[in-house]
DNA sequence: CCCACTTTGTGACCTATGTCAAACGCGGTG
DNA sequence: CACCGCGTTTGACATAGGTCACAAAGTGGG
């Protein structure tokens, strides 16, 4: 899995995939479990395998949800994992979930190693912040309704295995107005 | 200033440095024009050396920014460019403004040359995608009025170089709420 | 200086969305 | 099969922030 997303995004060499074979790491996580806590660093990437993972800040106590990954997707902290500073976000597995976790440290070194990881990091940069950008985008430039309206046609898969009242947070609205934004279709 | 900038991020050899002097074009542009245009595909990106350049799209008709460039960063639509698809978002120079364009294409052979621009191009990558992602929390977890606070802490330059109803857009607000949350400091 | 234009501020009003509280549906499971 | 936990829906009400309309304060050429 790990294997195909990675070729998708750069034609790494059997000896590159071999190299980043070696240094990931299986965990899975129960469903509830966190990957990171808000305050501890982020020290690695997790590549999703199974499951889904969900990626949230607080607001007065209350979960806002800033992102999801499902399988075959990165997930991290950037802010904490560029700037190894205390994570202001967590991470936490939606569903039971398997994922390959590569240390950053060891990711640095293949960098340093080859220049087909640093295309390939490039690569997951990329789209990360084409997503993020794009989400932003959306955020400011529709009305809820419209908001789950476009969610509903371009990532019809969140609907059928994310809470609802998760959703909501990500789409910047309360779980009763998602609802009601529902009712009304 | 380019020079400066760019080895903040990774130490380019004086080679690499000369190869990326060689391939940047400076351009001119005078307060209102565009750098971009949504519905044109991004060819390259643009290294403000002087002014202010603002990235925004339209919703109904209106105007909602969603960044700024002040001298010393690096301005684009990274959707477009990524993807080589058409732009959603304008490019503006809020004021006259210098930049020094790299070709996507001159930079990905650059990329293709040396190690050292991969690395480079990376932490351009990285630092877009930790500000938008900041950015994102802060409209998700702040009020409107909080919003402002932060902003006026962390990036006062802002606030003295960009005129108020664009930093309102920015701050997913009106121009009036924007007004209020002033007199009421 | 003055005029035209741009930007910011204010007031009165309105509405989309949030808040609170309760009920509902449904898939386990003792 | 009654009870639970989890997620969703609904209703009544409150409010932050939007809208509209206009006034005031800058700003820049001529």
């Amino acid at each position: 899995m790990l294997r195909t997303t990675v070729l998708k995004l750069h034609p790494l060499t059997e000896e590159e995939l071999a190299q980043l074979a070696a240094i990931r790491a299986e965990r899975t996580y129960a469903k509830g479990e966190h990957l990171l806590y808000a305050g501890d660093v982020c020290r690695g990437l997790f590549f999703v395998e199974s499951g889904a993972v969900g990626l949230y800040g607080l607001r007065d106590g209350k979960e806002v949800f800033q992102d999801f990954f499902l399988p075959g997707t990165f997930a991290t902290d950037i802010t904490s994992l560029a700037g190894q500073s205390p994570a202001t976000l967590f991470l936490r597995a939606l569903e039971p979930t398997t994922v390959a976790y590569i240390r950053r440290d060891d990711l640095l070194e293949l960098y340093a190693k080859s220049e087909g990881f640093q295309h390939f990091g490039r690569k997951v940069l990329e789209g990360l912040l084409v997503a993020r950008t794009n989400h932003s985008v959306r955020q400011t430039t529709l009305s809820a309704r419209e908001r789950y309206d476009d969610l509903t046609a371009r990532q019809p898969e969140l609907l059928e295995r994310i809470p609802l009242q998760y959703l909501a947070t990500y789409l910047g609205m309360t779980r009763e107005t998602l609802s009601r934004a529902r009712r009304k279709k």
